[in-house]
DNA sequence: CTCTTGACGCCGG
DNA sequence: TCCGGCGCCAAGA
């Protein structure tokens, strides 16, 4: 397939499996999160290798799913109840910071 | 080596 | 809120 993952790669799309249910990363922010590469970089891997990680957990900054796979991510939105705003993800709510806290609500 | 492309992001208008 | 433009950076042609 498309070549063996890389390091970059393999960091990426661990954090996107360490996103808890019903909540959502930006590309932008995977990348701030692990200090290298930029959200095209990290947009490069999920398009690549995302298919075996929750890919729908990974949005824009603006909330907006993946284009082209709009149809299955709300599918999964409305399965885990993630806080949607119209067609996309209410990052207010369920945006992810990266750590392993169950809620960073303040 | 240069040019184009892309599962992005931010800033105006 | 929607749309267009520019910046960014690695990979492919």
């Amino acid at each position: 397939m498309h070549g063996d993952p890389t390091r970059f790669a393999e960091r990426v799309l661990d954090v996107v499996e360490s996103i808890p249910p019903g909540r959502v990363m930006a590309y932008g922010d995977i990348a701030e999160f692990l200090g290298e590469g930029g959200p095209r970089q990290v947009g490069r891997v999920m398009a690549l290798w995302g298919g075996g990680v929750p890919w729908w957990r990974v949005v824009r900054a603006d909330g907006s799913p993946p284009v082209c796979h709009e149809r299955r991510a709300m599918k999964h939105y409305q399965s885990e109840g993630t806080p949607l705003r119209g067609e996309r993800v209410d990052m207010r709510l369920a945006r992810w910071d990266g750590g392993d806290r169950p809620d960073p609500v303040t």
